[in-house]
RNA sequence: GGACGAUUAGCUCAGUUGGGAGAGCACCGCCCUUACAAGGCGGGGGUCACUGGUUCAAGCCCAGUAUCGUCCA
């Protein structure tokens, strides 16, 4: 074995290996147990949430498999329709100069299958970077054929039960990739804008109460006067109150509008007059409806003002109510522009009141980043509220339970007052709606023409056109867990497989996904007695992975670590032009190198797939947000390091020798039972930590058992064994090293796959271990067994060990060099510090570096020495030449006055009489005992100062 | 405005039913000791955000305040 793990050299060879056998892929054997990724956008590249949500999932998967599961860990992609879509219509503007509509629909869809087969993949490739033991054959993407039938089925289902219905509804319209999107795709942002006054006369000589012949209305968005059908004011606002049922004479338009009372008029705010334009704000549409106002369409697909208007009634049935007619010099602008042009066609007609600053929150994209320009459309919809009931009583229940439960607050919380969602997409790449019409208008859902025509008797010369649109991709995730199982046709994994036993996500996207996912599956899966099954059992929420600062990772920041980067390393060239090249935003590159050349001034270092992993599993906490934090990385990537160093020294002592695996006298010593027992409490705490989902406290287990256990006290303690011991002792500590070590590989396999599996296949075979193939990956799992600790070799060993500290403590303080054998004299020796020595003298003087051990006798003085308490016992060490006067008094004054401190806290609360009144028995004995300590070692502390003192 | 979360060592974070404040990294001193200098041994460091309450006892429970974050409106 090399001195120094090197990752790099078994990665990538071991996952090959692991894939062609078969590994990934559940056994026959075996209750089912599925997680189902969440599927990464084709598009996408692998990122810190990935990597760390996938690491959590491989070690759930890794652990269940080794606990005898058949486990599967179902992956996919999702076709991600305006993502995709962008890219590859980027392409082809670069490439060829030409747009989707210079293809056309068809050959433009082939053009996006094209780019799939060749750069879809990427992020699957970088998944077994990571160790993911995904069952590659059953890979399944949102667009496959399997998919694209449930998704089909699904809809025409929704349809024939009244959940999914059409509608000309005002929708998040994008101006930019033309398309409606949902609720969950806007982000609302503060903005700083402005308030515009505006003047509109009364009608027919009305006045306000005030004696005014006009009213004046705020507004932030001045170019919708064109659309507006209706004044607003508070039906007890003073002022206005007599005016309603009253008209006023729209300017530039001259469009003549009721004024109604709403209570949607906020009397306190601006001029306590709203103009109400129903078909281009979502308040004002719901004011509309509530009187009866026409919705005039003043804007086309890209947010421009259209050269006429679009008069529907409230219906949404196209109506005569109001002329189309719009003033011309508008024509064609865009909404900006025109807001500019309308507030000077105002201020030259003297109605612009004023101006004012003024906060406001605008709604945008969150792929396309321009403001969201609410229009009126046809769509479909899914009806949300019938769906909702089931999956809100799933959490309640406990059948479906969040992991932190706090997220179960923000799941009710949306699901009680759910939206119905618009699920048409004007997009080529997705899934075309199963939806046709006849020239007439008549509607018809199918699964294919074919079907729609015989069912609906329409004979062959009647035209039927399918509809344009396609589904929302989370339309397709939604079905996510059962569709990738087969379902409809495939039912057999289903049986097995469904529910899922976990998924894995981030806070982000509860409502995207997982509500809808729940939503879908108990409306669709059922069980034989016809009972909703869940998709999932538990969900695991993870906290978002941030820089070093806190800071959210994204591009345009230039903050983005690349999980590959850290496994590999990257020198600080290339992570500049990874951070720099190809940019959206060129002017930020200056700032970004200026912080990458800080905070990488040697670009990353290699730290190899394991480190990686642990850091992130040693990372998972309660779902809270993690601050990446290179140095802990750098320190994993030591342990991995230590583990391997510390199983160079296993094997370099047991190959090639007796380790007892064909019989032969087994002499266990007190280090072997006690590191044995020290095991099986790992074993114990590991599953319990897997169990509840608690990884950071798996990893520091494992941590604590290998660095602090293991390597600094036990492998220290086999060096006088395996020197010097019999040949029954030396076969006995062997036989401990190797299945402790052989055991420990299978505890940390599921967090650290590869260095587990190549340091076992060279451990296994000095075990008695029987294999059941030739991975670690496929055996079991360790089990907790109580017979294997023994309190008496952990108590001696925990004594063992504060001898050795004492020792090491007064070397250390008093700068005596570890090569330097020291000789050391006991006071106090009671029987069992007696047993114990005797036991363990080798152990003691070969770990505390002893030239001798002497006992003085009760009334025996000894020489003057520097000295340390073990329990009753005294150590004493002979200061002649070694140790300075003044340095053992002040480290003698610094042990006293700690002990002091503890000894009167102690003593005050046993003095209180309320304390020792009320606390339990137990409690008070504990302080008892603490105190008895602490006096009698700071008897012989200052017993021993003065000694020191008096020479 | 509503809800949730956070505030513990210089940094990043643990702290399970209330009962001796912990880890990793960083820091200081000594050491190339035959597994490991990506190491060994020893050491220093905290008013547990603040205020009040419950309790014999509060980092933990309760009320409030401050700051930060997230989601929703």
């Amino acid at each position: 074995m090399e001195k120094t793990f090197n990752p790099s050299d078994i990665e990538q060879s071991l996952y090959k290996s692991w894939e062609e056998q078969g590994y990934f892929s559940p056994t026959s054997e075996g209750d089912g147990y599925c997680i189902a990724i969440p599927p990464p956008n084709v598009t996408g590249s692998l990122h810190m949430g990935h990597a760390f949500q996938q690491t959590i999932m491989d070690t759930l998967i890794r652990y269940q498999r080794m606990q005898g599961k058949s486990a599967l860990w179902q992956t996919g992609c999702d076709h991600a329709g305006i993502a995709t879509q962008m890219v590859v219509e980027r392409k082809l503007a670069a490439e060829e100069e030409k747009t989707r509509h210079d293809y056309g629909r068809d050959a433009f869809i082939d053009k996006v299958w094209e780019w799939k087969e060749q750069s879809g993949g990427t992020i699957s490739e970088q998944m077994r970077r990571l160790g993911n033991s995904i069952d590659w054959s059953r890979e399944r993407f949102t667009m496959d054929d399997g998919m694209s039938e449930a998704v089909q089925e699904v809809f025409v289902r929704l349809f024939e039960d009244d959940l999914i219905y059409r509608g000309k509804r005002l929708v998040n319209w994008d101006p930019k990739f033309h398309t409606a999107i949902s609720d969950l795709e806007v982000e609302n942002k503060d903005k700083k804008g402005h308030m515009w006054h505006l003047r509109y006369p009364l009608a027919n000589g009305a006045k306000t109460a005030d004696g005014k012949d006009y009213l004046v209305v705020a507004t932030t968005r001045p170019e919708t006067v064109l659309g507006d059908t209706g004044v607003a004011v508070n039906p007890k606002d003073p002022r206005y109150q007599d005016l309603i049922g009253q008209q006023v004479l729209l300017p530039l338009v001259n469009r003549l509008i009721p004024i109604v009372g709403d209570d949607h008029a906020d009397m306190d705010k601006g001029t306590g007059c709203v103009k109400i334009t129903p078909a281009h704000d979502f308040n004002d549409n719901e004011v509309g409806k509530r009187h009866n106002l026409p919705l005039i369409n003043i804007l086309d697909k890209n947010a421009a003002i259209l050269a006429t208007a679009e008069v529907y009634a409230n219906n949404g049935e196209e109506s005569d109510a109001y002329s189309a007619e719009l003033p011309a010099e508008f024509a064609g602008m865009d909404r900006f522009v025109a807001r500019k042009a309308i507030v000077a066609a105002f201020d030259a007609l003297g109605l612009l009141v004023e101006v004012k600053e003024h906060d406001l929150v605008a709604p945008y994209g969150d792929r396309s980043g321009v403001i969201i320009e609410p229009l009126l459309t046809d769509q479909w919809y899914v009806r949300a509220a019938p769906l909702a009931g089931p999956a809100v009583a799933a959490v309640e229940s406990g059948e479906i339970e969040f992991v932190p439960k706090q997220y179960e607050n923000m799941y009710n919380a949306w699901m009680r007052d759910i939206q119905d969602w618009c699920i048409s997409r004007q997009l080529w790449w997705g899934h075309r709606i199963p939806a046709w019409y006849d020239e007439s208008g008549g509607v018809y859902v199918g699964r294919s023409e074919a079907e729609v025509r015989e069912k609906h008797n329409i004979a062959a010369d009647i035209k039927l056109n399918q509809d344009n649109d396609v589904l929302d991709t989370w339309f397709s995730s939604a079905l996510w867990t059962f569709s990738t199982l087969g379902w409809p046709n495939n039912m057999e994994d289903m049986k097995k497989f469904h529910s899922t036993d976990v998924l894995v996500t981030g806070f982000d996207i509860i409502f995207f996904w997982v509500a809808r996912m729940i939503m879908m599956t108990m409306h669709f899966i059922k069980d034989e007695n016809g009972k909703p099954q869940v998709p999932f059992k538990k969900v695991y929420v993870t906290g978002l992975i941030r820089d070093e600062n806190g800071d959210k990772m994204s591009k345009s920041k230039g903050n983005v670590v690349d999980p590959l980067d850290m496994i590999d390393g990257i020198s600080l060239e290339d992570l500049l032009e990874k951070r720099t090249g190809n940019m959206m935003q060129p002017q930020l590159a200056k700032k970004i190198t200026k912080l990458t050349k800080k905070e990488y001034p040697e670009g990353i270092e290699a730290h190899g797939t394991d480190a990686l992993r642990f850091t992130l599993t040693s990372v998972a906490s309660t779902g809270r947000d993690i601050s990446w934090d290179m140095k802990r990385l750098e320190g994993y990537r030591n342990f991995c390091n230590k583990l391997w160093n510390a199983s160079r020294y296993v094997l370099m002592n047991t190959e090639e020798q007796d380790c007892g695996k064909n019989g032969g006298e087994l002499e266990l010593s007190l280090a072997d039972r006690w590191i044995l027992g020290q095991f099986q409490q790992t074993v114990k705490t590991v599953h319990e930590a897997f169990e509840s989902f608690r990884f950071d406290l798996a990893s520091q287990a494992l941590y604590e058992f290998t660095w602090n256990q293991f390597c600094d006290w036990y492998l220290e303690l086999t060096k006088p064994v395996l020197f010097k011991g019999t040949e029954a002792q030396q076969r006995g500590t062997r036989h401990t090293l190797v299945n402790v070590l052989e055991n420990l590989l299978r505890l940390m396999h599921p967090i650290m796959p590869f260095i587990t599996e190549t340091i076992w296949q060279r451990v296994v075979p000095l075990t008695n271990f029987e294999k059941t193939a030739d991975s670690i990956m496929v055996q079991p799992f360790p089990q907790f067994d109580q017979s294997q600790c023994d309190q008496t070799a952990i108590d001696d060993l925990e004594w063992v060990k504060q001898f050795v500290i004492a020792i090491r403590n007064i070397r250390g303080e008093m700068d005596i060099a570890p090569s330097k054998p020291l000789p050391v004299l006991l006071k106090n020796v009671n029987h069992d510090d007696k047993r114990r020595l005797d036991e363990n003298e080798n152990f003691i003087s070969a770990l505390a570096k002893l030239e001798s051990i002497s006992l003085l006798a009760d009334d025996e003085k000894g020489p003057a020495s520097a000295s340390a308490i073990v329990g009753e016992l005294s150590v004493l060490i002979p200061m002649a030449g070694l140790i300075d006067k003044d340095a053992e008094l002040t480290r003698l004054d610094k042990a006293i006055e700690k002990l002091t401190k503890d000894a009167e806290r102690v003593r005050g609360k046993l003095s209180n009489e309320n304390f020792v009144g009320k606390a339990p028995e137990a409690v008070i004995n504990k302080e008892k005992a603490k105190l008895a300590e602490a006096e009698s070692s700071l008897g012989k502390m200052v017993d021993q100062r003065a000694e020191i003192a008096a020479l």
